[in-house]
Parts: C-alpha cells; structure tokens; sequence
RNA sequence: GGGUAGGUUGAGCAGGUGGUGAGCUCCGCUGACUGUAGAUCAGCCGUCUUCGACUGUGGGGGUUCGAUUCCCUCCCUGCCCA
C-alpha cells in the first residue's frame, strides 16, 4: 500500500498542557487524547478484530518479543506481516521488549550490547539487541515501532537507574541507526526513574534525537501517584513546546487518564482494562465492580446502565456473575468488551471535555466513583 | 433377615490400633491487578474476646487419670447374599 508517513498535529486545549490532536499513520488516523488496547501475541485477550472495532479502538499495541519468539516474526512477515495475520486492518504500535527485560528480569542478563534472555516458553537462549528489536519490528510492519530500552525499578539506587538510562539512550541511537522502513514510525523512550534531575536528562536526551514520536516509560511500575505525576511535570517543562505526540507507556486506569492528560499526554496503552475484566472487574458509570461478588447473581440490569456496548445491550449483570462462576469463556470476552468500550468512550469523553472546557467537571464525575476503595457498593 | 465396608468441619478426602484431628482439594466469600509468562494471584472459609483459646471424629452408654482409638447398644449409607 502506499507509504504515508507517520504525522502527528495538536492544539493547546486550555487545561494546563493538555492537547488535542490526530495522528496519522498508514493504517488510519488516530485522535488524540487516545488509549491502545493491548494485544501482546497478536491477539487482544477475548476479542476478535470486529469486536475492536465495535468498541471504538483507533490503535492497539502488540509486542516484538513474544511474537518473535512465537509464531516468530519471520513467519509473520512471509504471511502478510501482522496486519493481515491478526486481521486487524488498524494502525498498530509494536512494544520494544524493552519492557520483557524488565518484567522477565529473572530470566535476563543485560549487558551494554544488549540483552540475553533465557525464552519464558522453553528456556532456550534469545539475544535481543537494538538492531534485532528493529528488525522484528521490521518484519511485523507495524506503523510505530518503539525504541528498545531499559526499564528498571526506580526504587534502585540512583547509579543503577541512572545507567539503566544511560543505556537506554546509546541503544536509542543505535535503533534510529538501525531503521529500515521509512514508512513506519519510530518511537524513543524516556527513562530515569522518579529522580527529577535524571528524568530531565533523560527527556532532554530522547527529545535531541530525531525520533517520531516520545514515549515515557518506566512509570506506573509502584511509584505513588504524585510521584508519577512529578514526573510528567518534569518531563513536559523538558520537552517544552515539542510538537512529537506524546505517549506515556502502560497507563493506566481511569484518573491516571486526567493526570496524564493535562500534563500532555497524547498516547496511552495499558493491560488493565483486559487483564481486569478476565478477573471479574468491570469499570462503569458507577465506578469499579467485581461480577463475581454473590450480589450480582440477581441483578438484572447490565453492566452499565450508561453504556451501549454489546455486552450493556445485550446481557445482565446476573448472566455474566453466572458466566464468571461456571468459568464459561464468553465472561471474558462480554467483560472485556465493557472494559474496552469503557476506556475508549472515557478517552472519547475526555477529548470532547477537552473541546467544550469541561474537563474539570468531568474528572470529578470520574473521581467520584474512582477515587474510593474498589467494591464499596 | 444374614454378611461386609463405611459414617471426620457445605462436598470429596487424608489422618489417626489409649495421651497434640481445624490438614488437603473443590465449592463459597472478599480483595488485588497499570509498555500481559496473568481466564491469574492473595486472604478468609467450625466458634470466639482471633499473635491465642475453645469445640469438633454418626447418637447414647461403659472402661480409663485420659477415648477418634477399647467394650456395649442404637441409627444411617453402599455393596453382596437370602
């Protein structure tokens, strides 16, 4: 198909740094403020393509270690590249492995080449570099591909973070050297953990290289709420009036959205909203509910009175308590095609509170029901 | 009616031949989950005043300092025979 670069264009939407924008890719647009499912191995848990769809998905995320390591990425790539092996005809960000080092961290030997991995499947031997992260990243064709990179707890001591960012950004350089397809987009990410000065330095570093769009990782991984959201002050006084759209990786949940949000983040992927709802959880108008709690087995209102997505139109909150308790495969699916359309309709929302100047109020509906312990009716 | 094997905390079990049976698996209850080794994990799951204590081995009785264990009797269940 014909190769249109990726693009990125925003306008300051009054609160604090936040933006709205759209972000094209040749796979479709995406409006931004906006979530990505994520699909690891090619596949968003439960859902069929039609159901991403459905749920309003712009974008989804899948992951460079685990499908090189299964189906691999040259089988990928001799059927069609992901797109057309998952069926999913949208734009697609793929994950570094950057990530896998840190949570395989059991299995792996980071040296400043790269680093050996013990496979999670069989244990055989794997060798992620830079240029091999590009590579697979290559084969799949996604329309993002991320930079790999080193992501370490930040509670280490300051050296170990600080030369885990170190590395972070040599190999950054080395996956720019290293790109081979000019239609794909390539992404670098910002590390150095919760450390004021190191995180600066560390945007300051990843903004100079000549990178599409910037990431920041390396958060949500324990640090406190105001620990994160330091940080993202920090790193939107870095990048300054930077035009890259803005993606902070692995986030998150429904206020994290706001915080993130007004602090300029254009981009957000996260495991919650699936991996949640397989467990039972689904997140409503009315905050937080577990399905398998004994009160729902005769409620039969849906999930969501506010929502219209298949599983609120269709099914009782009784029916999916049931399909949860008889472990029926269709409770994952129902669950996380809520859970999808939930998050995608809050992104949805925040745009048009972006738009009209009610994000204030917005988030304070949101917090009413987010805020409080999990479960409390 | 005779014989035989059994009766342990919702279910299914383990154990125990005179001196700490609350141990396991289900089920059930609740919580957690943030660039997915996650349809997973954790806690609870007899009672209480819960760092502990008490009660509990089908019912009743007996022997004994002490009984799930030995004796008597009754009840219930499976199987075999009549």
């Amino acid at each position: 198909m014909r190769a249109a670069p990726v693009t990125f264009r925003a306008t300051a939407a009054g609160v604090g740094r936040a933006r709205l924008g759209r972000l094209d890719t040749p796979h479709g647009s995406i409006d931004t403020p906006q979530f990505m499912p994520v699909g690891t191995q090619a596949t968003v848990k439960s859902l069929t393509p039609s159901d991403l769809w459905t749920a309003g998905t712009q974008i989804i995320l899948a992951n460079t270690y685990h499908l090189s390591l299964r189906p691999g990425h040259e089988r990928i790539a001799a059927l069609g590249g992901l797109h057309r092996f998952m069926a999913w005809d949208g734009p697609i960000l793929t994950d570094s492995g950057g990530f896998q080092v840190f949570s395989l961290a059991h299995l792996t030997r980071v040296d400043d080449d790269g680093v050996s991995f013990s496979s999670h499947l069989d244990g055989s031997p794997q060798r992620l570099t830079p240029e091999w992260a590009m590579e697979i990243q290559a084969a799949l064709g996604s329309d993002i591909a991320m930079a790999f990179d080193q992501l370490v707890d930040p509670t280490l001591p300051p050296a170990e973070v600080a030369a885990a960012m170190s590395r972070t950004h040599r190999w950054a350089e080395r996956c720019l050297a290293a790109r081979s397809r000019p239609e794909q987009a390539l992404f670098g990410i910002i590390q150095g953990g919760v450390d004021p000065a190191l995180r600066r330095e560390g945007a300051v570093a990843i903004a100079a290289l000549p990178f599409d769009g910037i990431a920041i990782g390396g958060l949500s991984v324990g640090e406190s709420k105001a620990q994160m959201a330091a940080t993202l002050e920090v790193v939107a006084e870095a990048l300054g009036d930077d035009p890259r759209v803005r993606y902070l990786m692995g986030v998150g949940s429904p206020l994290d959205f706001f915080d993130a949000v007004e602090r300029g983040i254009d981009l957000f992927d996260c495991v919650l909203p699936t991996r949640v709802a397989r467990n039972g959880q689904v997140w409503t108008s009315q905050g937080k509910l577990n399905m398998r709690n004994a009160r729902f087995q005769d409620d039969a209102g849906p999930v969501d009175p506010e929502c219209g997505c298949e599983t609120c139109r269709n099914h009782s909150r009784a029916y999916i308590a049931h399909l949860f308790r008889a472990e029926e495969l269709l409770a994952y699916r129902l669950s996380s095609v809520h859970n999808v359309t939930y998050t995608l309709d809050l992104m949805g929302k925040i745009r048009g509170a972006l738009a009209d100047g009610s994000f204030a109020s917005l988030r304070e509906v949101v917090a009413a029901h987010f805020s409080s312990p999990v479960g409390i009716r």
